[in-house]
This record gives C-alpha cells, structure tokens and sequence, in this order.
DNA sequence: CACGAATTATTGTTGAACAATCTCCCTGGG
DNA sequence: CCCAGGGAGATTGTTCAACAATAATTCGTG
C-alpha cells in the first residue's frame, strides 16, 4: 500500500530496526507512563495498526508484550485496554513493596556509590519540593524507591519494581487531579538514606515498612474518594 | 490446506478455545518444564507451528509470551531457544529467592491453614525420601518454598516465584545426570516450618537464609563440575 | 418502551508473500 | 592442508488480505 507513510512520524530517528514489536512496544509504554494514553481507554488494532504504520500482526506481538507487563488489559474478542489499577492493585502493589523495599534495605548491598546516588535523588526531591514542582517530586521518589530495590543488584526485583511503579503512575493518571502527594515523604526519604548510611539497617527497614504502610492508606483514601 | 490434521493431536481436549496464542504458549511451557524440549535447543518456528497445526503468526505470539517469562530466549534473525540457564543465571535466582523468602517467612501472613498446607508438604518430602524418589523430593521441595513465598499473599511476588522455580527445573534438566539434591533440605525445610508454626519467625527467616545459601554453593558447585 | 433479530464492526487466526539476515557448502588461492 | 570469499538455500521478520468468531449496534415489531 502506497499510504503507509501517512503515519510515518519518527521511528527513522531511535535505532530503526529495534525489532518492531519491540519499538512499538516501547512507544506504547512510553504514551501510556506520560499519560497520553490515560487508563481504561481502548487501544483498537485497527486505529494503533494505521497510527503506527505498523501491520495489526506486529502490533498484536506489542500487545503480547505489554499485557504481560500489565501495562494492559486483554479481554478477549472485546480489545486490549491501558489498564486501570483500582483499589485491589494498589493494595498488592503495597503488599510487593512492604516485601521487597525493606528486604533489600536490610539484605541488600549498600556500597558508598548507592548511597551517594540515593542522596543525590533526595536532595533533588529537596529541590523539586522548594520550586513547588510536584512532578519532579514524584519522579524523585520513584527513583529513589528504584534505587532502594537496587541494593539488592537482582534485576529480576528491579524489572518486578519497575512494573510497580509504573502501575503507581497509572494510579496517580486515572485521578483527576494529582493533589501533592509527595512532599510528606521527602523528609521521611531523607531519615532513610541517612539511616542506610548510618548502618542502621533494622530502622531502615522498619521506618520503611511504616512509610510505606501510611503511603498505601492515603492513596485508598483518596481513591475511596475519587470512586465515591 | 487439507492437511493440517496432519498433527492435529489433542487440543480439542482441554478448554478449546483457550485463546491459540496462549494455549500453544501452555503447551510448550509444559513440554519445556517437562524436559522435552531441553535447554538449548532451537524452537524452529516453521517446525513447531506445523507439528502443532497453528499459524507462524500464532506461534509468535505464543514465543513473545514465553520470552516475557524467559523461558525462552529469543536472538534477532536467528530463532528462539529453550533457556539454559547458567552459573550468572543461578546467582540472580538465590538473589530473588534470598530476598523474597525470608522476607515472606518475616511479614507474611502465617495461618493454620497455610501451616497445615506446608506440614502436608513436607510430610510429602519425607515420604519421597523414604521411597527414594528424587523426582517427588525435587517437586515437594520446590511445593514448600512456592507455599513460603505464598504467604505474601501478593500475585506478583507468586508469579516471579514461579518463574525463577521454572528456572531452577531448567537448570537440573541442564545438568547430565540429577544426583540426589534434595535429601539434605528435607530436614530442614521440617525445621523452617515447625519454626513458623512456634512463631520464631527471626529464626524461620535467618535458617531460610542459611538454607539458600548452601544450596546455591552447591549448585554452583555441580554447575563448576558439569561445565569444567 | 421493551425485546429480539439482523446488521455491522472488531478481534482472532490463517496462509502466502517478500525482504533481511544468517548458515553452510563450495571453490580458489596461499 | 588450511583459510578467505562468495553464493545458494534456509530461517526469521514483517506485511497484507481474507475469513471465522464474537461483540456491539441498529432497527423493526409487538
């Protein structure tokens, strides 16, 4: 077909034969963590197929990927969606970090450089937090979360924590409005890395484990508020 | 094509309409933990698809689904490969399990019912032992661990679970010969969970470690032996 | 207005085709 | 004898077009 360029858009730029699936994959997830992709909206093979330039075989393979990511959602014979964690994901989302964040802070390995780049995201949550930029705070705390998880140098933990996290955007995206979530936490962040500095593992750990108890009951709350 | 109940085999049994794309990915997934497709070997797309009378296209799919779990490997132009994993894979797998099972042993949710549920497990392992099985051993042992990390109760860290034990099965059928592996846990896997019932979870926890850690020696040590 | 049936749109799956890439063998030169 | 180079053949990557199966919608009828 002679009309295949009508959506050609980039795709020349970034590494042209990154396997296409894998690409499409890629764009996908990148337009759904920035939100132009908002949850719950469906993703129709023919309109995606054309959009991308790419045939509906190749984007189905996309697709495979991504639902396996749970990225999506496939209902079968009705479509795949951007999924749209509610109540019950953020609670397993809790239930993996109250695991995972205070193992890795207990067990992990804490080599100087770790803490060195966990105290450089802190401070630039600092930053964020004085300049009022909510999104810089989020990403702030995100990364240092990642970072925590990284102790453990599994990157099995990091890609299952990166999956998390990536649904925790999908959270804050499905609210409406993303009132200032973070800035509560950038000082308790802050106790955190100055206790793995410290060596303090155990209150690490513990301090952790109670954030992250408060962080999954505000986030009910106003979930519970946004669905009531 | 008239032909294509050439390998029409079962598949009319089970659940029909399981979605082809994730019933072939079923499929191979059981032949590969079966050990009939061993480490290493080519998934020749052309091959598979006609011996299991599915498109090249459906077939895809099901390799992208298999790949996500990495139960198989996929290298550009030149195929997909059951795993085989190695001395690397090996230590990132005692990574995640050093993580997420004393972890689970620490803050899960220990009931009876998941008590009585990991005594008849282990009751299990004890019989095989008596009757010699190293297969039974191999299967109650990875049934316990599984059982530990399901007292999470998150979906996530279950599934990651299950992907690294398919991963662990891989490495046996790897190995030439399965010299008895298991006898030595079963006594312990006993104390893990007469620990968990007492409630000395620190215990549980840090003898889970220990545990872990002998045994990735060892493994590491055949896995020296079979490639040196 | 409710209900059911026909129509329409979308997904699921297949088969064939072609380009890109790899594999292997075969030949020629050192 | 061994190695480099060059095809020929096979395999993967991707697209297209078609049809079957299922869901969504529309429309006619009571």
């Amino acid at each position: 077909m002679a009309m295949k360029a009508a959506a050609e858009f980039d795709r020349a730029t970034a590494a042209e034969h990154a396997h296409t699936a894998v690409w499409i994959a890629t764009v996908l997830r990148g337009r759904i963590a920035a939100g132009e992709l908002t949850p719950g909206s469906k993703l129709s093979e023919q309109a995606l197929s054309s959009a991308l330039g790419v045939s509906r075989n190749t984007l189905r393979e996309a697709f495979s990927t991504l639902a396996g990511e749970s990225m999506v959602t496939r209902i079968p014979n009705r479509g795949v969606f951007v999924a749209s964690p509610g109540v019950e994901e953020v609670r397993e989302i809790y239930r993996v970090r109250r695991m995972i964040e205070p193992a890795a802070a207990l067990w992990g390995e804490v080599t100087p450089e770790a803490l060195d780049t966990m105290e450089a995201i802190v401070r630039r949550a600092q930053e964020a937090r004085d300049a009022g930029s909510v999104a810089d705070m989020a990403d702030a705390n995100q990364a240092l979360h990642r970072a925590v998880v990284g102790l453990t140098g599994s990157g099995s933990l990091q890609t299952l924590m990166d999956r998390v996290l990536a649904e925790m955007r999908l959270v804050f995206h499905a609210m409406a409005s993303t009132p200032d979530f973070h800035s509560h936490y950038v000082d308790r962040n802050v106790r955190l890395v100055e206790r793995l500095r410290a060596g303090r593992r155990d209150e690490a750990a513990s301090g952790l484990s109670a954030d992250l108890d408060v962080a999954e009951a505000e986030l009910l709350d106003r979930l519970a508020d946004a669905s009531g």
